[in-house]
RNA sequence: GGGCUUGUGGCCUAGUCCGGACAUGGCGUCAGCCUCCUAAGCUGAAUGUCGGGGGUUCGAAUCCCCCCAAGCCCGCCA
């Protein structure tokens, strides 16, 4: 409904004014939206910009196409606000199941995330990666696309080999109830000490290297044996959060295939290519001033080169590609991108995330220096397990046990899709413990407090008329989720549905507090818990958007 | 040294791409609200050179230039 009085107050505006860009905004407190158009037609008409708003505004209430959309000139400002028909059109569209979604469209997408090394556990960095993309992922679902969610697994890299290593000579066991991923951990961190001590170790990391890069069947077995190991507690650890893969590439299968020998082939066969020792793509033509090294002088393949040939495949299996990287992928990203622009294959859109550290630091799986997912998920959902106790101590163990778990699950995803991705973070312990305002918690309990009086009310029948401030605040606001989830997918900015979904708890808490529900009469009991129905319906598709449960106690 | 990103009240943060109406919320502080639909809630108060300086514009947190600070990257690691 929104989207579509958007385009047509925009079409009008242009009759209207003559100008392509009407300038037409959603206009805060004061309107549905808004135009500034008169301050650009100022100077052509040399006018005061208020006489062309009020000449707009006077021109448009004219035209009866506007039906139930009041409009004004506030000064230079024409404002528009949805009267009551649309209004109720609004809660309408908001009761029904699903609202939100929009019409299924083509185009296959794949969203890759995540993809942490398999070395050691998820830390609250990767799951930064892992959150955004979990979101996005949900989003583009909700929007109709037909989606593949991808983890690409590094599973022959140097870290690999390292941890290979550690399994092979440090016979470290793993430890009772200790989870395959921070075992694996454990073996990195020690492997990387010995290395540190007797850098010859290095010399035989590399040969396992070049013995993996060979198919060496041993080797090969060994590797996956550690990966598939790690794999395991970082599949846990997703599973914990409500973020789900459909698919685990392997890396080392492009080599496996020969997919990484063609794609070197034919990086041999482009003009800004340089054989030496090594291959290399010189891209300074692209504005990049380093060698962009695809193959060693050993004759193994890089990263980067076994990156190339995924991206391949994926350009000829999906419509679009979106890659979740941390920051610290920027240049390799902006290469891989240029790389395959040249061998004239498709591109992946890129969603840079900037770093988490620590107070004390930034992190290092490598040191053991960082907090694990799972510590953290430990940490908040003891704590949630507390407060659920405090406030329902009547309730079964079990029950508060589940409660804690969504709870605790909420409060972590929130805290990190509600920062927009290019923020730089720092991990605090006190804000992912607070389940208060602003947190996933909130939005959960602003959902159960809708169904606690729906679930009281009984039978009502459907109702849709607003008079007060806080009805019609939250009618528009419902009206305005479709455009929120299609400006999500459009800018790959899910922080954005983060707010969408708390300000509605706020206007939702507000409207709860001025104005009875259960204990008003007649209509006007009806119209409010029809739009308490709505505003649980649009709570619900918001929070499963976010990867939230949408509790309907706590 | 070069590149990218960020800098908004004591702290965190929206808005910046696409310039416009008194800069968004929260935490913390202070003052209130549970005989009343779940107080994980609500209301009010105080707190701002939108990093600094120039410029463009009728109008700049937003665009341009310079500077400062922080993070990240600049590997035959991933």
């Amino acid at each position: 409904m929104f989207q579509e009085k958007y385009q047509q107050i925009e079409r009008m505006l242009r009759a209207c004014t003559g100008e392509e860009d009407v300038l037409l905004t959603t206009g805060g407190d004061h309107a549905d939206l808004a135009s500034t158009v008169a301050f650009k037609l100022a100077k052509r008409e040399k006018r005061a910009p208020a006489m062309i708003a009020a000449d707009i505004a006077g021109k448009l209430s004219e035209n009866p196409d506007l039906g139930d959309i009041q409009v004004e000139a506030t000064g230079p400002y024409v404002n528009f606000r949805f009267g009551p028909s649309l209004l109720s059109e609004a809660v309408r569209e908001a009761v029904r199941p699903g609202y939100g979604s929009l019409p299924h469209r083509s185009g296959r997408v794949v969203l890759e995330h995540t993809s942490a090394n398999p070395n050691g556990p998820l830390h609250v960095g990767h799951i930064r990666n892992t959150v955004i993309g979990d979101t996005l992922a949900r989003a583009f679902r909700k929007a109709g696309y037909p989606l593949e969610v991808q983890y690409y697994l590094n599973d022959m890299g140097r870290q690999i080999a390292i941890v290979s290593w550690g399994f092979d000579h440090l016979g470290l066991a793993r430890e009772e109830g200790e989870k395959e991923d921070h075992y694996v951990a454990r073996v990195y961190i020690a492997a990387n000490r010995e290395l540190q001590k007797d850098p010859e170790i290095t010399k035989e990391i590399d040969h396992l290297m070049q013995k993996v890069e060979r198919g060496d069947a041993e080797t090969v077995a060994k590797f996956r044996k550690a990966v598939s190991l790690c794999a395991e507690g970082i599949k846990a650890t997703l599973a914990g959060l409500n973020a789900h893969h459909d698919r685990f590439v392997w890396e080392s299968d492009f080599v496996r295939i020969g997919d990484v020998d063609r794609i070197m082939e034919r990086v041999r066969r482009l003009s800004q290519a340089h054989e030496d020792e090594t291959l290399w793509v010189d891209l300074t033509e692209q504005g990049f001033e380093k060698k962009y090294i695809l193959r060693r002088s050993d004759g193994t393949s890089v990263y980067s080169t076994r990156d190339l040939a995924y991206h391949t495949w994926k350009g000829r299996n999906y419509d679009r590609m979106i890659d979740v990287l941390g920051a610290d992928h920027k240049l390799i990203g902006a290469q891989l991108q240029a790389t395959l622009k040249l061998l004239g294959e498709q591109p992946p859109e890129i969603v840079f995330f900037e770093f988490v550290s620590l107070p004390e630091g930034s992190m290092s799986t490598r040191a053991g220096k960082f907090v694990s997912a799972d510590a953290l998920m430990e940490e908040v959902t003891a704590k949630a397990f507390d407060e659920v106790t405090v406030r329902r101590p009547e309730l079964p163990l079990e029950e508060r046990r589940s409660i804690a778990n969504s709870v605790a699950i909420a409060a972590i995803r929130y805290d990190i899709v509600k920062v927009s991705p290019e923020k730089s973070t720092v991990f605090n312990w006190k804000e992912a413990l607070d389940f208060e305002r602003q947190s996933g918690p909130y939005i959960q309990y602003a959902h159960a407090r809708a169904c606690s009086i729906l679930e009281k009310a009984g039978e009502f029948e459907q109702v849709y008329r607003y008079e007060t401030e806080h009805e019609i605040a939250l009618a528009r606001h419902l009206a305005r989720f479709p455009a929120a989830i299609e400006q999500t997918i459009e800018e790959l900015r899910p922080h954005l549905l983060a707010s969408y979904a708390r300000e509605l708890a706020d206007l939702f808490n507000a409207f709860y507090h001025y104005d009875p529900v259960l204990k008003s009469e007649g209509e006007t009991r009806s119209s409010r818990l029809t739009l308490v129905d709505a505003v649980r319906n649009t709570l619900k598709e918001s929070l499963e958007i976010l990867g939230i449960d949408a509790l309907r106690s706590m």
